[in-house]
DNA sequence: TGTACATCAGTGAACGCGCGTTCACTGATGTAC
DNA sequence: TGTACATCAGTGAACGCGCGTTCACTGATGTAC
């Protein structure tokens, strides 16, 4: 029979996941690299000693951070895009922006922070992601590299904008990826 | 009679620079927001509390950097620019990113990294400056704002790259803000 | 089923250290007359 | 020109505080038989 992930499982994965939300939250606000452990502890309500249980320090967690949440934040970028069809493919790519915006400003604010930030050990795996996205995005390596470049332009630019600024942003976005994708 | 300037306030403006100096140098490191006071002072070889005699904290030197670095780093850069020649304003313009990422690397990353990054009161700023440099790039806001964008991806990607990859990336570049700037 | 043992997430005390900031002081330079 | 005073960049001592990390311990949960 299968077993049940046990209690003492489940209950260190809860825990783990405050860490990193906690730790996403702070670096939003004043950027990953000042983050301290016992801050990020404080925040998720364990004790400082606690937080070795889960990372064995700083820089781990921020690879966590990379691996289980700005990856799948990009995959869901890229889903229903058509290589094929530029108009269609900039349509959901900048409804994509806005959304990702709107539900989840602090793993973009990291996203677009880190990508550009001073932390190597950061700046390298988000490189990965976003190259794994480029693929997705068009069949010319350029082209679809000057899409990222767009789409994180957007992605930076939305987040600084009143709700009410973010319609117009969208279809700013739009044009812009469309002649981007297909430019011949 | 003009009255030179006197020892006194060239020695103090020599320390002032060396104190930008090691702030920027640090700031490329391990990034801004975790910089410490004690720690440029440290790197600019004078006592912590002399730091005071220069700015009031960290914020008020971060602010110095913006306005006294990066605003003519992208005067600069915008020098020479023809809004009506798209592609004399895109060799123009591809070049000065690879050359500021040569000459001043640090302060590149200080730009890139700061622009997205977590904390407003530089990131602001910067906007600012990157909205003058906008207008002098073309007539149509959209355009110009997508061009900006390509030269901060690209100034960021520069600074990536070995020195043997650079020409292929001011190519790059130069094919990317063609086609932005040119598009009717 | 009951019992003995193993595992391990969470903890509080303790450590040495670097932090930002204040304060009073020094001494070279500048100013007034 | 000389003299008395003002200015002020730089400093070292001191402060209270939060940091990362180690350690030994607790106690609930899981495993073996």
């Amino acid at each position: 029979v299968l077993r049940d992930r046990s209690q003492k499982q489940e209950e260190k994965e809860r825990v783990r996941l405050t860490l990193l939300g906690a730790a996403l939250s702070l670096s939003a606000s004043h950027g990953f690299a000042s983050l301290g452990l016992r801050e990020v502890a404080r925040a998720a309500q364990i004790a400082p000693t606690s937080f070795y249980r889960h990372f064995a320090d700083m820089v781990d967690i921020g690879r966590a951070l990379v691996e289980e949440y700005v990856g799948p934040l990009l995959r869901e970028l890229g889903h229903g895009v058509d290589p094929g069809d530029a108009h269609a493919s900039a349509l959901v790519l900048a409804q994509g922006v806005l959304t990702a915006v709107e539900a989840q400003p602090e793993l973009v604010r990291f996203l677009v922070a880190e990508r550009a930030g001073a932390l190597e050990f950061l700046r390298k795996p988000l490189d990965g992601e976003l190259r794994a996205l480029a693929t997705a995005l068009h069949g010319s390596a350029d082209t679809a590299q000057l899409a990222v470049a767009v789409l994180l332009d957007g992605l930076a630019r939305a987040l600084d904008l009143a709700p009410s600024e973010r319609n117009a942003e969208r279809e700013r976005l739009m044009r812009a990826l469309t002649m981007v994708l297909a430019h011949d």
